[in-house]
Formats: C-alpha cells, sequence, structure tokens
DNA sequence: TTGTACGCGTTATCAC
DNA sequence: GTGATAACGCGTACAA
C-alpha cells in the first residue's frame, strides 16, 4: 500500500495524495476531502525511508549517553529524568528519539562509530561526555547538529550545550554551610573529567576564598559521582575532623550519611552535608538532605529544544544556555 | 558522496562497491581491498534512508515505556535497568533502540498513534503495559514483531513475552514471612492492572491458604508500584495490627519502611517487611530489605534478544520466557 | 568476476 | 488545481 495504491482509489495522481498528506496548498477541498478519506479507511501510513531518502530528515533525534555508571551503581533517577525530559520536548515537535547507551563493559570507542556512522539521525543531543572520552575529538567534525547537555570539557565555545552554573551553585553550597558558622568545611568532588565536577570544586574554594576561610588540601577529596566515593571520602575525610561536607553529589551525600552514620558521627549535629541535584534519594535520605536543586528535566526540555531549532533552522552558531539553581534546606544541615 | 563516487574513485561499478560494503560474494580479493581503501579514506557510510527503502528494514528495534510515573514519584532503578539491558543486546546485534516514554501529562492515544505509525522500526518492546491503555487493542494488528515485558494483561498465549513467574514468587516472599512464625501477614499490592501485581497477589493467597492460615481482606490493600502507596498502604494496615508486610514491590516496601517508622512501629521486631524486585534502593533502605531478586537487566537483554529473533527470522509464532527470581535475606524480616 | 538496469516509495519541478 | 516525470541512493536479478 502506497502513494500511488491511494491516488488510484481516489482517482487522482500520486502527485494530489502526497500534496494532501504534507498539507500543500493547490488542492481542492473537495479533492482533499475525498483522499483524506480514502487514506483514512486503508489506514495508510507513508513509508518513512523513501520520505528520508528524498528529504533528507529523519525526525528522529539521537540521544548518548556515554557513561552509565551511576545507572547501576546509585539509586540515580537524573538519567531518566533528563531521557523524560528529552522524550517530552522530542514528542511535542513529532520527532522520536534514538537511544545509545554505553556499557560500563564496553569499549566507548565502537560505541562512538555507531553513533557518528548511523545516519538515521537529524541531530545529536550527547549527556555528560567526559573529558576523556574518545568522541570528544570528533565532536566538532560531525555534520549534524549536536547539543552538549552539561558544558563541554573542550572547545565550549564552538560548541552548543545547556548546563547550570555550576560554579555559582558550587559557592551557594559552600556559603551556605559558612553561613551556618561551619569553619572545616571538606568536599567530595564528583568526576574531575566533568565540567560540573570541576566547576563545583571551583566554587567550593572560591566561596571560603571570599569567607577568609583557609582551602585545606586535606579537606578536598577527589570522588566520582557515586554513592561508593562518597562512602570512601567520608571515610578517608573523618580524620581530618571536618565541621561540614559538601558532596559534589546528592549519590555521593549518600554514601558519606552511611559513612557517618557507621562512624558514630551524628549529621547534622556533629557534621553537616550538603548535597547537590535534588535528586529523589535527597528526600528520602534519613535526614533528608539540604541540597542545591538543578532543573534536570528541563535541562532535557531545552536540550531537546536547541537541537530542533538547529535542525529547523532556526537558530545558527553554537548556543550556550545556564539554567538557574536553587538553594533547597532540609535537615542535613542544621538550622538553617 | 555516494555508492556512484565511490565506484568512480575506484574504477569499478556501483554495484561492486554494494557488494564490497555487504561482505557479500564474487568479488576478487584484490578489487576488495582496492574499494575498501577507498571507502576508509573517503569515510564513506551508505545513507541508511535509501538502504532501508530497498532492504525495508531499518535496524532499528523501537522500545516503548507507556507508563513511566515510577520515574518520577520514586528512586527507582527498574526501568534504567530494563534500557541498559535492552540497549546492550541490542548493540551487540547493531541495532539501535528508538525509544518512545509515556507522560504523566500526556494522552496515550496519541503516544500508541505515534508508535503504530512509525515506519522506522524493524520490532517494537513494550514494557509493563498495563491492562486499560489504549495500546492493548492494537497489539495483535501490528505487522511488526512485538515483544512484551511482562506478561500481557489480554491475549497472552498470542503474544511473545519475557517475564518472570509472579505466582510463585510471590509465594516465595509470603512463604518466608510464614516460615518466621508470622501469622497476620498483609500484602500491599502493585498495580492490579498489570499482570505482576495481579500474579503477586494470588501468590501470597496461595502462600497463606497452604499454610492454612486465613485470608483476611483486611490485611491487603490495593495499592501502585509506587512509595506512597506504601506509605498511604502501611499508615491504613497499621490498624488491623500485621506483624508482617509483603510489598508488592521495593518502592512500596520504601514506603512501608517510613510509615512504620513515623508510627513508631520497629521493624523487623514488631513487623517484617519484604519486598520484591531487588532494586538499588533494597540495599541501601535502613533496614536492608529483604526481598524477592528479579533479573531486571537480564529481561531487558532476553526481550531484546526474542525480538531479534523474530525480526531475523530465527524464531515464528508467539514464545513465552520466564526468568527465575530469588529470595533475597537481609534484614527487614528479622533472622532468616 | 564484473557491470547493466530496474525498482523501492516518496518529494520536487515542471508543464498543463 | 492537477498530473507526468525526474531525482534520492541503494540492492539485486540478470546479462556479459
Amino acid at each position: 500500500m502506497n502513494l500511488e495504491d491511494i491516488a488510484r482509489k481516489a482517482g487522482v495522481s500520486r502527485s494530489t495524495v502526497s500534496r494532501v498528506i504534507n498539507d500543500a496548498p493547490n488542492v481542492s477541498a473537495t479533492t482533499r476531502d475525498r483522499v483524506r478519506q480514502i487514506i483514512e479507511a486503508e489506514k495508510f501510513h507513508p513509508n518513512a525511508a523513501a520520505r528520508a531518502l528524498v528529504t533528507r530528515r529523519t525526525d528522529v533525534i539521537g540521544v548518548v549517553i556515554p557513561s552509565v555508571e551511576n545507572i547501576f551503581f546509585t539509586d540515580n533517577s537524573y538519567w531518566p529524568m533528563l531521557l523524560a525530559g528529552l522524550g517530552q520536548a522530542l514528542r511535542a515537535e513529532d520527532y522520536a528519539m534514538l537511544l545509545w547507551m554505553g556499557e560500563v563493559t564496553d569499549n566507548d570507542e565502537r560505541l562512538m562509530r555507531k553513533v557518528s556512522n548511523h545516519h538515521m539521525v537529524d541531530g545529536l543531543v550527547f549527556a555528560s561526555l567526559t573529558g576523556d572520552h574518545p568522541m570528544q575529538s570528533h565532536l566538532l567534525e560531525m555534520r549534524s547538529p549536536i547539543v552538549m547537555i552539561d558544558k563541554p570539557y573542550y572547545n565550549a565555545d564552538c560548541l552548543s550545550y545547556v548546563s547550570i552554573d555550576n560554579v555559582r551553585a558550587g559557592e551557594m553550597a559552600t556559603e551556605h554551610l559558612i553561613k551556618l558558622g561551619r569553619k572545616r568545611i571538606a568536599h567530595i568532588t564528583g568526576h574531575l573529567t566533568i565540567t560540573d565536577g570541576n566547576d563545583r570544586l571551583q566554587g567550593y574554594k572560591n566561596a571560603l576564598r571570599n569567607a577568609g576561610l583557609p582551602i585545606d588540601d586535606n579537606l578536598i577529596y577527589e570522588g566520582l559521582f557515586h554513592r561508593d566515593a562518597g562512602y570512601a571520602g567520608m571515610k578517608h575525610l573523618l580524620q581530618f575532623k571536618p565541621d561540614a561536607v559538601f558532596a559534589g553529589g546528592d549519590t555521593i551525600a549518600i554514601g558519606v550519611l552511611q559513612a557517618a552514620h557507621e562512624a558514630g558521627v551524628r549529621i547534622p549535629d556533629d557534621v553537616s552535608v550538603i548535597g547537590f541535584d535534588d535528586i529523589d534519594v535527597a528526600r528520602t535520605a534519613i535526614p533528608q538532605l539540604t541540597t542545591i536543586r538543578q532543573p534536570v528535566l528541563r535541562k532535557g526540555e531545552v536540550a531537546a529544544r536547541m537541537v530542533l531549532d538547529m535542525v529547523e533552522g532556526r537558530t545558527q552558531g553554537p548556543q550556550q544556555v545556564l539554567l538557574p539553581t536553587e538553594l533547597v534546606i532540609r535537615k542535613s544541615c542544621g538550622a538553617g
């Protein structure tokens, strides 16, 4: 069943049927109706491949999540939220989403080839690409529109991305602890090969400096965006007697809580803990986490809209969007 | 840059280039090498749409997650794990994954039309389709291979699916509580419009009956696969003094723990709690959850392999696969 | 072993 | 307002 068949049944040419389907002008109302009825009756839907061949458009956007470790190692709602935001915004403009997820066991090189050789997408969204990922070197040469989620580690000026102001957010988190009178404020970082992790560390240092507090390397633990890293980090930091911990992510903070619990350290009485992201675990943790909220769902939505703007030619040149963050005060820092 | 261009540069015909690309026989080693080199040098990759048009294959499998409520309302790693398993198995056979997620705000009807009219997939996987979903009535008429994750609510005989033996698993959970000497065993169900929820309830009843214990409707709370339902359910059940709760899902159990905590009911001393799934929160809950583990990642893998088997013509007719479950004993039930 | 020629189902560009 | 007809890029019988 194709255009030709419909045309024959309607007693018109295939051109006319095509025009009807694409809501093109120059079709009389009566023929348009007649053709529409036949299409409806036959449940006809044009062949996507044929259409893509000639229009060079597939109405599909590729989404790449290179590192999925968090999915396995933590109760992390970050990726699902991002996907939900992306999917929602893409569907609103009748695009579909082609998803590639990296594997822990897999070599990234292979994934990268799959992605960049797949000609069935009009544009691409990359989420949280680490600085050492092999895809990095290929980003600039790809012909299809690309939007990064989170600030790229390299070439940030030449790439479109949506992120948050992590430096400022890191400052906010640390300032909150300072305002509570904490003096020995530790920081457990996320991946430093992701700009987010780096920038939050920068914000932490800025805040200390601005407050005239010393920056003590003993109080900085280079971690990863995992609960396990938070756990190990807190175990390590306890010897240096921190009175507060700024965790680079909520999942990190969960590990911190657990290590503190095991060591008999009371949160927030002995040590204030602040997280980052405000993902679901922040509310269910005991005590509930004070944290910096970032709009994850919205990040996905905006990324989708940005790539669609590029695909549809509504924007040109790289664009950078920073979304606002917000301090959410709960129980883990004490009176706030 | 297309086949023709490569052919010209290599001094051969388009057909030969096509043969080389598709590893077809009847090409001399020397020409094959020469053509390969040119392809490599030009970084040529055949146009997917053109190829799909003639082969009627896209090497894309569609994955539909109709209801994503859990993503938003609970710290739920179920979907990510499923997606990871699917993605992994699909990629292993060089297929890509087209993902549709339902929206809380959206009408399912629209999503359904999008999915069933999208001609760019060779097969489809549906995850946890509820009995009342509008897609139900269209499942049997769809021409492309379909695999359901979890037993379909209707027409289970005519559809391929991968699931677990939820009845037996429900029995196992309940039997464990019985073996611990519990007498007033309550059950908070998941969605009863999902077969899984229903079957686990059935297993619960079976186990009680087999043990000669009464089935008390007051001790059965019809919930949903949400933490909130677990919370509400436990609040409600407390008046009937249960000494154990079988939660239809781990996220439900998390809500149970919270409600118990707030009511001053000690877990497991006063009430044993057993969950279902063994998703991440089971290990991080306090106390750690005793639960029935189901192989979520593997469910995704198997579903992918099943749909690929159908697409590639390796199997015919509907197939049903049940994966094994396992009792995981932790802290929330007491000595076990 | 290699090349020719046709068809896949659609859109776009013409003529009418 | 409508209908031929030429692409789009590839796979593949069939001929050479």
